[in-house]
DNA sequence: CTTTCAAGTGACCAACTGGTCACCAAATCC
DNA sequence: GGATTTGGTGACCAGTTGGTCACTTGAAAG
């Protein structure tokens, strides 16, 4: 999506671009984003940014994409490799996907402002734009498992899990003040809560 | 918070302002919503606004506390009146709350854009203002239920509860394609499908 | 050395923002 | 009646936005 001669440059000057505006977008959104602070903090003008990207919308979809890719391709490494069970599985990638997010605050910030931009104009895009592509990761997760041992539909386990498992999740982030720092710590204390949950509704379905 | 000269307007005047002003941030978010458009839907002059709220955040604070208000007296009016047992209880409440949001669109798509305003200066401000008002309503609700029949801790429940809850209602909600207007049908589907998901935590916990 | 050509620049643009203030009209006061 | 206070007005302000374009620069081509 960004025209050639920005893929032509220099990696580094690539990633001094993509590194201030995934920054600029994180912390303001997409419409309070500016585009006038983002050659700033790179050093280039802002000529050079409309060569490179035909407007801000290119920039923002062209960004949604790179760090999706990077993400899923950081975390779902390995998800042939993961536990049959059910709940095992589903607690595997959870922890390797929240330590994902707190390893890389900005990129991950940016991924959250994305997935809850609301009922505006580029929200409404991003859904459109995005829709076949997502699929949820969970549903991926949840594909080749073995559900005929529970009395719920395979629906309702989805849903549950998903609602418990994003709210958790936020939950989780939000209660993570910057003060512990110790990644170990941070897992430990994230999966025994979630295997907790996980019992309930272990229990329930 | 407004000034006298507003709150000593005729009531159709306030109503005009207001309900223009709700639908403005409804529709846009309160970053990105416009003055100017408000004082040109309901026919006054910008002098006069300003003269009314001394600025755009006076007049969100206010609306956020109005509504908020209305809401709560128009859908937890017999609190006391409500089942004893947690989930019937649950149950009777959601319905009535989901009822509301569907039956006021406008100030339900007000309510959930100030709730999920997210990490910017406007949404810290309102977390920051209105952390003791709130304490969730669910708190509320569950405050004096009898809960030593479970194996999970209260605040397990709780939490749990209100994932899902809140969860199943935004995807409802989303569900909603204005297709279908008979309130009667939208609250049976609803009872209908809280009434699964809860029987599935009620095993859980 | 000159010509060509593409990459990069930043002053500039129209549109819009939240907010102000000198002014106006009408009602109230003496 | 005239003077004063009141609520209301909209042109105006400085600031910011996304986006443009006539221009410079520097290197490669002849």
């Amino acid at each position: 999506m960004p025209n050639k001669v920005f893929l032509e440059l220099d990696t580094n000057k690539q990633e001094s671009i993509t590194d201030a505006a995934i920054k600029e977008f994180a912390l303001y959104g997409y419409e309070n984003s500016s585009t006038n602070r983002i050659v700033k903090e790179c050093g280039i003008s802002k000529g050079s940014l409309f060569k490179y990207f035909n407007n801000k919308e290119e920039l923002y979809f062209y960004l949604i994409e790179k760090v999706s890719l990077r993400m899923a391709m950081e975390t779902s490494s390995d998800v042939k490799n993961l536990p049959k069970d059910l709940f095992e599985r589903v607690l595997e990638y959870s922890v390797t996907e929240i330590s994902w997010y707190v390893e890389n605050p900005t990129m991950g910030r940016f991924l959250i402002g994305v997935a809850s931009e609301g009922n505006n104009q580029i929200g409404k895009k991003i859904r459109e734009r995005f829709k076949d592509t997502n699929t949820d990761i969970y549903e991926q997760l949840l594909k080749d498992v073995d559900m005929s041992a529970f009395k719920s539909s395979g629906k309702e386990i989805r849903e549950i899990l998903r609602w418990v498992l994003s709210g958790f999740n936020e939950s989780f982030l939000k209660g993570l003040t910057g003060k512990d720092i110790d990644i170990r710590k941070i897992k430990k204390e994230y999966i025994k809560q979630l295997r907790n949950h996980l019992k309930v509704l272990k229990n329930g379905f």
